[in-house]
DNA sequence: CGTATGACCATGC
DNA sequence: GGCATGGCCATAC
């Protein structure tokens, strides 16, 4: 089941930080997709035993794709600032990936573009 | 098994 | 900046 492993993914992204769709989909790879993503943030169930930090997945544009509030104030709450526009600096929240450790231990590949990627924008401040 | 639907994304106007 | 298309692919019915 994708969704299992996209939720996977998301219980790793860091308090504080932020990933989109995309890259989500990314990480989890084999034939997964952002809208995939999407569809099984949707279908979370609501367990208290099973946590899954959903408000960290944002899309590509740094904006809440949600409805309500709600996600904003959890991001807030934990130190996510919003510029003007109800948007947020992906360069500095982004999250930049699992660690290969972590994705070696649940069975994910790293996407060497990703890393990259990331690398530069943290290098850069 | 075919169709419809998405908390998406990139591109083009 | 917004709006329209096409592509994407797991679920649901």
């Amino acid at each position: 089941m994708l969704k299992l492993r996209i939720y996977e993914v998301v219980r790793a992204v860091p308090s504080g930080m932020v990933s989109t769709y995309g890259d989500v989909a990314m990480i989890v790879g084999g034939g997964c997709d952002a809208r995939i993503v999407g569809y099984a943030l949707n279908a979370i169930p609501k367990t208290a035993d099973d946590p899954v930090p959903w408000q960290r997945i944002i899309n590509a544009q740094g904006g809440i794709s949600t409805k309500g509030l709600l996600q904003r104030k959890l991001l807030e709450d934990e130190g996510i600032v919003f510029e003007a526009d109800g948007r947020l600096s992906l360069p500095l929240f982004r999250w930049s990936g699992p660690t290969p450790e972590w994705a070696a231990d649940h069975g994910f590949t790293v996407l060497p573009s990703v890393q990259a990627d990331a690398g530069e924008q943290l290098g850069l401040f």
